[in-house]
DNA sequence: ATATTTATGTGAACAGTGATAACATTGAGT
DNA sequence: ACTCAATGTTATCACTGTTCACATAAATAT
């Protein structure tokens, strides 16, 4: 009906059969939530935008929250991997810790729906891949610091400081992304802001 | 103009007009967010839960948003006076601190949905009453930083220092409500996770 | 007191959503 | 070549936020 594909269409691009619908969907859900900074798209609009019904979508994924746990999925490997990759740049222990949280607050600023969705309530459901106690993530988290302090602090007060480290860079951009901070001045002072020396760094 | 104290009559359930609608809605509507934990309620549903039609609702507010943006406002309040009730335990200005942190991330745990309510996107809005850089709650953070360290640390240092406050207990409240950390655990370590003292306090 | 105006309620309708069911088309394996 | 499972489609359902025309009660004017 609306569909205008004539059937001489180069690339295969309006077959019955989409090829890779699956990923398709999730390229089109990564684009959607880059495009407008609010909430997280609709499963019909994801369909729209691929030119797909959207029952189709059900072929692929049980319900909406399940293709937007994919889209945090990948995500989360962005995520993980501009951190690892500023940790790179690091000369010290410190230096690279520093380095990783500097970028996951500006991965945060610069992919606002994204990373929002990263951290959407699932509901309780299962957590696999997401950045839990045991996940990839906070065990990377927990390296750094350890990496940092060697043995001249006991593996519960890194637990600790572990944990203070997350929730600045995590609260940073939370408030950053809910407007209550403002982005630009967040990110000219990201050095002071995340900085493993302590709270009272500039004390005189 | 001013709001009168609704005459809470028990046949008033029953009359065509409702009395006081607009604050029934809003405690309706705070009830409805304490029950689940899930997402914030829907204008019919808070409707219906006070036994009007969902029409009646744009008597009062303009949208949905309007009506969830009230009960984020008081919401807003109870966190307020839940901080400041818990610094006039303290004895010292650092120990009125710490105690307001404390009772900001506990009351973001003991109310998961509201608390997430105040700091839900509301679109680039308004935010007037909410805690932005000039509102009530940010500056009465500013004061508790100015009163600890008084004149010895700079004005842009205690801003700082502020600002990595709030990222810790609202940092810490957002993973906890999200499921990325224990709310037990962070209840149970909340005096070591929410200090004032160095972000290496304890380091041998 | 009665009439009129204003505030506040109702029910019916709209488009849009997530989800499901019944049916259509395709590609793969015997 | 035939079957059949995988994967698509359309139609439909219940639900949502929102708006409309209309009903009712309360406030105000006569």
């Amino acid at each position: 009906m609306t569909l205008q594909a004539p059937p001489h269409d180069p690339a295969a691009a309006r077959r019955y059969h989409h090829g890779d619908l699956r990923t398709a969907l999730v390229e089109a859900g990564l684009r959607l939530l880059g495009e407008s900074p609010g909430d997280a798209p609709g499963l019909r609009e994801v369909a729209r935008s691929v030119g797909v019904s959207s029952a189709a979508v059900y072929r692929h994924f049980p319900n909406r929250e399940a293709l937007l746990r994919a889209l945090a999925f990948a995500g989360l490997e962005q995520l993980g991997a501009a951190q690892t990759a500023a940790m790179r740049d690091g000369a010290t222990a410190k230096d690279a810790f520093n380095a990783s949280g500097r970028a996951y607050v500006r991965f945060a600023l610069a992919n606002p729906s994204l990373y929002r969705l990263i951290f959407a309530t699932t509901g309780g459901a299962d957590r696999s891949g997401m950045p839990g106690d045991d996940s990839e993530p906070g065990r990377l988290l927990l390296g750094s610091v350890a990496a940092m302090y060697g043995d001249r602090l006991s593996g519960d007060s890194q637990r600790i400081v572990a944990l203070r480290a997350w929730a600045i860079v995590h609260g940073l951009s939370m408030l950053a992304l809910d407007g209550l901070l403002d982005p630009a001045t967040v990110a000219a002072e990201l050095d002071r802001l995340v900085d493993s020396q302590g709270f009272d760094a500039g004390l005189a």
